[in-house]
DNA sequence: GTCACTGTATGGGTTAACTGGTACAGTACG
DNA sequence: CGTACTGTACCAGTTAACCCATACAGTGAC
């Protein structure tokens, strides 16, 4: 499940292994109540540190994927609670911003933006 | 034209100072053939050190915003010649699908999206 | 309690990004 | 030539991110 660990890549080892997970819930290869692999075991399959292996849980954890039970193990959470529509909210906020932000950097508008997602979408927008 | 330089935001002095450069170049506010200040003024006006501004510039550079010469100045490159309309569609396609690629990845449908981008900009949108 | 598992906390080493200070080099004008 | 402007190069200090090593703490079965 973890096997495309690369200690060069310039993303950070944890993200990487955040990321795997994320996929995999999405993809339906772990449900909810599902147990991830125990820091040390995982950590020692990539060959990486425990505290590497943590902080990308607690990455997860943040975002509501898993939940961290000290002494038991991390599971992955319930879908419906993992991300209220608030949350979701927040998230796709954060999204959003960055996308203006990379815009911004290349001298294209929001207005543009919004016009090529909109043209994505098939949604009309006022002018 | 360089007044919202703030030296306690995350983001990098160097890059807002380009940032700044590049939407006043997508405004229009500076053309082709225009000089920017230069590295000393904008260094002295902003209370910064030149080399955070030839940073700055030399980041425009390398997207071909400006052209740099040694002794002369920072000059405005012609605006045809780095980023004609359709290049700006084909980045601005680029930017949003990465985005509705992050989204899915959380669950986040293109229609929450749309909605959370109509409220930051300020622009209805047709349900 | 003890043992074998789980996550946690803290501190250190390495590296890269950022910013600044100062001296160097090209250009234009008189 | 000299002067006054332009960008350039180099080095140092600070900070933050990343990763590791190791010791600490909770849980459950025995």
């Amino acid at each position: 499940m973890f096997e495309s660990i690369d200690p060069r890549s310039p993303t950070p080892l944890y993200e990487q292994i955040a990321a795997r997970v994320r996929v995999a819930v999405a993809a339906g290869e772990l449900s909810a109540g599902n147990a991830l692999p125990s820091v040390r075991t995982l950590a020692r399959d990539l060959r990486v540190n425990p505290a590497t292996v943590v902080q990308a849980y607690r990455d997860l954890a943040m975002d509501g994927f898993v939940e961290i039970r000290h002494g038991q193990g991390t599971f992955v959470q319930d879908v419906p609670r993992f991300m209220r529509d608030e949350e979701r909210t927040a998230q796709a906020e954060k999204l959003v911003r960055k996308l203006l932000q990379d815009a911004a950097r290349l001298g294209i508008s929001a207005e543009e933006i919004l016009q090529v997602l909109s043209v994505e979408t098939g949604v009309d927008i006022r002018e």
